[in-house]
DNA sequence: GTAAGTT
């Protein structure tokens, strides 16, 4: 039986009070009368009926020759629509293999021992800034911000959380997150996953993603039929996995993860390397519906059958440019086309990303179906939220300059702390021999990169995070994805030899909608570099100096092939488009790129951005904001 | 070429 939404109201409060200071720590940060009389969006105005219990669809033809368990429904989401899922599992108490619809027994328990995962919320980290404005996202910072979608049918954005359906438990944690209204990249991605459809995103660094794919999942999983899993040995079934680039962005994803399914039933998992197996193991015998995972330990995971990938529904890479990179894409290649995975079409796929170069996204169609590509947002970083600057720094002078920035940046300290900084280098040495310089100079600094145990390296984050090493110099494993909150200043001390890299690395300053500044050193080793960053800067409305644009403008025409083109023929003013417009990709291949569907340009070609129909044929098409 | 990703 399920309660209204009147009734969830009250349960909520009560709710709030009963988990006592786990959940008063959730909002402690923010005013207390202004929290004790909020109504969730999704709770004003309601109807006090929820989501009808509809039948599990019958529509779906090949609903037979799928893997047990599915129940896929042509029009909407493919695992039906059927009643939310009742919390019994097996290994839960539940009956093993059955898991009746109606039967909670199983799930009360869990509920009971499930760590809260708010309430660390709000310590140590956001006290030590509590004076800085604290109230996530800046959604003033994304206002008209441009979005292209491209493919069939594409599902209409949504303006509030209210407007989809995700179900009484994950609304109300959407409210534990203060998560007000929906950024860009969730108002268009959610309706597209939440309508079963795979999906190619391509959205700014800090924009939100991580909800944008977790939402779909947990909502689809608690809607979904009740999991068949084969019993069987000590192999778990994960219903969604999630695959990241590096071990930190996972901890991270998982950590986000947690909250967004918490008391939803929905059970989230990390595996990663450089950690012990066996605590993992042991998390996943427990029971697993998401997986978030490194591909290295899970190609382990899956040689030692202690983990199978049929039952996958749900398949989300984030990163996905990276992922699909030269060093990564064998792996991913062997996870999701080698191994046990449900097929693309059967399960669902989302792809994320802040940068999408085409070769990269001709790769990625391999692993979609019909899928609906979406990009928002321009050029990939946070744009008029970083100020970026290019310095000339010769290789020799680059310490000193660097101990500059910092001596003024003292100067200038925020809070009496001094802001944080962080510092990227080319290699691990180079890590470790600059932290150590810093160090011996009275900058307490700290490094992550891949020679340091899992432990150092996440003690380091922890101790930046914290401000306690107020310096943190890098390698690119930090450049992708890690949210670390109040970061001033990003210096690339080397710089990469990929623009997408830059993009991402600054990306790590200017999140949620705060300002930042990235600083690069820039010589004669970086001349690769100089034409696509000009170009970078000059779209992101940055003061370009006059001498970078010389270089640039004799630099040769990099627009090739490669990794490091930006140009290419479309057009740079937006950060990345659908391959698939783009003729020099489209010959050849027929149908091919455009998965299992129909003819891609046949029907509709549905849009939600206005002066985008034209056809697109030759490179020259232009949208709306080119 | 570097880095990242299981043991």
């Amino acid at each position: 039986m399920r309660t209204s939404w009147a009734d969830s109201v009250a349960n909520a409060e009560s709710s709030a009070a009963a988990t006592g200071s786990s959940a008063s720590n959730a909002t402690a940060a923010a005013p207390r009368h202004a929290r004790s009389t909020y109504v969730p969006p999704h709770l004003r105005s309601r109807p006090s009926s929820s989501e009808p219990p509809a039948p599990a669809p019958v529509d779906a033809p090949s609903a037979a020759s799928r893997p047990s368990g599915y129940g896929g429904s042509a029009g909407g989401n493919r695992w039906g629509g059927g009643p939310v899922r009742d919390l019994g599992r097996p290994g839960f108490g539940g009956s093993r293999g059955g898991g009746g619809w109606n039967s909670r027994t199983g799930g009360w328990d869990r509920r009971e021992r499930e760590v809260n995962p708010f309430a660390n919320d709000d310590e140590t980290t956001e006290a030590a800034f509590d004076d800085q404005e604290n109230t996530g996202i800046n959604f003033d910072a994304y206002e008209d911000i441009p979005v292209e979608t491209s493919g069939e049918n594409v599902p209409p954005p949504v303006n509030t959380f209210a407007e989809i359906d995700l179900g009484n438990a994950l609304n109300e944690n959407i409210r534990r997150c203060k998560y007000v209204k929906p950024t860009p990249v969730q108002r268009h991605a959610i309706p597209i996953s939440i309508g079963g459809r795979d999906l190619m995103a391509c959205a700014q660094t800090g924009s939100g993603k991580t909800a944008a794919f977790c939402f779909p999942i947990i909502s689809g999983i608690m809607r979904g039929p009740p999991a068949q899993r084969p019993r069987g040995a000590r192999t778990v079934y994960p219903l969604a996995l999630i695959l990241s680039p590096t071990r930190e962005l996972s901890v991270q994803i998982n950590e986000e993860a947690r909250k967004f399914a918490y008391q939803t039933g929905v059970r989230v998992v990390v595996a990663y390397g450089g950690a012990p197996i066996n605590q993992q193991l042991r998390d996943l015998e427990r029971g697993v519906d998401i997986l978030v995972a490194t591909p290295g330990r899970l190609v382990d995971l899956l040689e030692r059958a202690r983990v199978s990938l049929q039952m996958i529904r749900y398949l989300a890479l984030d990163e996905a440019d990276r992922m699909l990179d030269m060093g990564f894409e064998p792996q991913i290649r062997k996870i999701v086309e080698q191994m046990d995975m449900s097929p693309r079409g059967v399960r669902q796929t989302m792809l994320f990303s802040a940068t999408f170069p085409k070769e990269i996204q001709r790769l990625a169609s391999d692993f979609l179906s019909n899928y609906i590509f979406l990009a928002v947002g321009r050029v990939g970083s946070s744009t008029d939220l970083i100020i970026q600057r290019v310095e000339f720094v010769l290789e020799s002078d680059k310490r000193s300059h660097l101990m500059d920035l910092l001596h003024a940046q003292k100067a200038n300290g925020v809070h009496g702390k001094q802001a944080l900084t962080l510092v990227f280098v080319e290699t691990k040495k180079g890590a470790d021999s600059l932290e150590h310089w810093l160090c011996m100079n009275g900058f307490p600094a700290t490094t992550i990169h891949g020679d340091r145990t899992q432990q150092e390296r996440e003690y380091a984050l922890r101790s930046f995070k914290s401000g306690a090493t107020p310096i943190l110099v890098a390698t690119d494993v930090a450049a992708r994805g890690l949210d670390i909150p109040h970061v001033a200043h990003v210096v690339n001390f080397d710089l990469p030899n990929d623009i997408d890299d830059y993009v991402h690395r600054i990306g790590r300053t200017g999140r949620a909608g705060k300002t930042g500044l990235a600083t690069a050193f820039f010589n004669d080793g970086n001349l690769n570099l100089a034409r696509p960053l000009a170009e970078l800067m000059q779209e992101s409305n940055q003061e370009v100096p006059a001498w970078l644009s010389r270089y640039a403008a004799r630099s040769s025409y990099g627009g090739g092939g490669g990794r490091n083109r930006r140009s290419g023929g479309g057009g740079a003013r937006f950060g990345s488009r659908d391959f698939r417009r783009d003729s020099t990709f489209s010959r050849g291949g027929g149908g091919d790129y455009y998965g299992g569907g129909g003819g891609y340009g046949g029907g509709g070609y549905g849009t939600a951005s206005p002066g985008y129909g034209g056809g697109y044929g030759g490179p020259g098409v232009t949208s709306a904001w080119d």
